[in-house]
DNA sequence: TGTTAGCACTCGTCCTTTTAGAGTGCTAAG
DNA sequence: CTTAGCACTCTAAAAGGACGAGTGCTAACA
């Protein structure tokens, strides 16, 4: 698939997908033999860009004006021209502090943290998928009751989460009672993840118990309930307003349209859950996307681990315009903070 | 204050404000000559809005513009001139099935839905603020240990707020001791607001039950944390994308602006705890608001309450040509039944 | 054969000028 | 007090022109 290209193709390429990461301007063969392949004149590297333009690296946006990287460029740049970022230590030393996890001890805090962090070290939108709490592992329920006929379940899993519910139970059941389901549940459900608790293994649970307690129906049906309808997949996003000051979203009907997919959590989860893959960060340059409305945009993805448990997934999107080496180091970064913030 | 107007320069004030709102350009006297005052010239209404305009009412964007109205105007208007508006029975009707609470319990879930609806309704950005933690009463508090070291604390209100905290305990408390320490607590503290429950009050306790129990210094510490810390006032946004919409609202540098104002909850909140009045409705417009960066906005608050008790506030922000009576017609609805739903 | 200087050409951006139209203020008459 | 009429103002949009960056091509050169 990928045609071959000589090494003064390569220079030259990448040359322009720098230039324009940074200046965001159509670049020109002068610019490139002047700053980056000394030795060359404007005219050879004019010749080299042509080809370039043929084979699909490079596009024009209009016949006199510098060229700029073609989705299939940066594709390209970002699979075997790219240079890592080392941050500078200031940088490095400003990213260790802010993520620093003092007084942060819950799970929602840290990531919610961790979002505005990245996106303003990146200068791009963060998303960051939290837990999910559907792969999450039952630990432990209870039901405190709170007056006669209300009392509240709480549910607690392996990842951290801790879910409440206020439930009406249109009989009085007594503490001892309520114990007894409680104990009888836990003993039954401890380990599974919440995917796993099925319709199906509740109305067993409900026969199995029924022979022992006939009162228990409104108890059960809560537990069905609480643990139905939560679909619970939060995104916690960074710097919405950072694509403001990128210049390719200078027309407010993009805005708009960006925008509106920020406040669209089940949208927001849906790309993150399809590019997300368990190991390595995954870079979807621009139509590789399969969302309509960042078909111009870069999503690079990573996940975060606890235990070598994969919980759920770092994005930075921005522009296909986008310093990529840059924010690959910060999410490294981040991913191996989080990795180790977590486990404790 | 207010200088007298006669009925005729009244109507022509309403006119002017009424057609600047649906068109969002400035009115001129052939149009209001011929929608909205039949039987008089154009010229006669040139002199009413020149008049108008040196009284402070009425402006001209430039020499040779129609008029638009002043912040005085609108105040005049909303003041003096505007007609309720009664919402179509259609619309009507949408508003209160998709306001419907089934399947809404938690009080979060109803509020997020209010924001969204309230939004949508208006085509603006609404706000609303959530019960204040610190401002409800405490009901019960609970421990629940999950493993050797360490506890869960549930802390429940009479506002229907259920805060859980994971803490840490050094030593191992049994279930008897926890037991004990948190009967007494619930029976000290029962009925206070949260705010009443101050780090000294919290030292006293300390000290009573230090001769009972010596063992329980971690548990206090964590009760202190819990309380402490939590600031815990969430401001909840709807349609924040909607002032894109708005013609006024062009700008890319006013939309940064505004965007920014939107992520920043602590300032939200002072914006409306600012502007809340117990009773009525209260429309602040231009710069009679306080905060910098909406002296171009109107905004327009009411409070919610459960069972005579003010629970929060309600807000629709746009720009100062908005949709005054609309506006407020459906926030009468959605107030009514926000207290209607939460008093069960 | 690959490289380069030179040059005509293209096209977008910026600036100025022109034009059209909406709306005003003023005057004089009804 | 009201109104018709008219000159005037000012903006927004269209039209024109100069500029300059950058290209593609050709022909000469190593």
């Amino acid at each position: 698939m990928t045609v071959a290209l000589n090494e003064r193709k390569k220079q030259i390429l990448k040359a322009v997908v720098v230039n324009y990461i940074k200046t965001a301007e159509p670049v020109g063969s002068r610019t490139v033999a002047r700053a980056y392949r000394m030795g060359l004149s404007s005219a050879t590297i004019r010749n080299e860009m042509a080809d370039l333009e043929e084979m699909g690296y490079l596009a024009q946006p209009h016949t006199s004006a510098g060229r700029v990287p073609s989705q299939l460029g940066y594709r390209y740049y970002v699979d075997y021209l790219m240079e890592k970022d080392d941050l500078s230590s200031a940088e490095e030393q400003a990213l260790t502090s802010s993520l620093s996890t003092e007084k942060m001890r819950e799970i929602e805090q840290i990531i919610v943290n961790s979002a505005r962090v990245l996106s303003a070290a990146t200068n791009q939108t963060s998303l960051i998928m939290g837990p999910q709490f559907k792969k999450s592992a039952f630990r432990q329920m209870r039901i405190l009751p709170l007056d006669e006929t209300r009392g509240l379940v709480v549910l607690i899993t392996d990842t951290g989460f801790i879910k409440n519910k206020v439930i009406d139970m249109k009989q009085h059941l007594s503490q001892a009672e309520l114990q007894q389901v409680v104990s009888y549940l836990n003993q039954k459900l401890y380990g599974l993840t919440i995917d796993q608790v099925t319709t199906s293994l509740i109305n067993e649970l409900k026969r199995d118990l029924f022979r022992r307690l006939e009162i228990l129906e409104q108890a059960f049906i809560l537990l069905e309930e609480s643990l139905k309808e939560e679909r619970q997949i939060r995104v916690f996003l960074g710097g919405t307003t950072n694509i403001l000051n990128q210049p390719e979203f200078k027309d407010v009907d993009k805005i708009r349209r960006m925008l509106n997919l920020f406040e669209q959590e089940p949208l927001l989860f849906k790309i993150l859950e399809d590019t997300s893959s368990e190991d390595d960060f995954v870079i979807k340059i621009g139509a590789e996307n399969e969302c309509e409305d960042i078909k111009e945009c870069t999503l690079i993805t990573g996940t975060y681990k606890i235990h070598d448990k994969t919980l759920g997934t770092v994005g930075v999107l921005g522009p296909t315009r986008m310093d990529y080496s840059r924010v690959i180091s910060i999410m490294h970064r981040l991913v191996d903070h989080l990795n180790h913030s977590l486990s404790s």
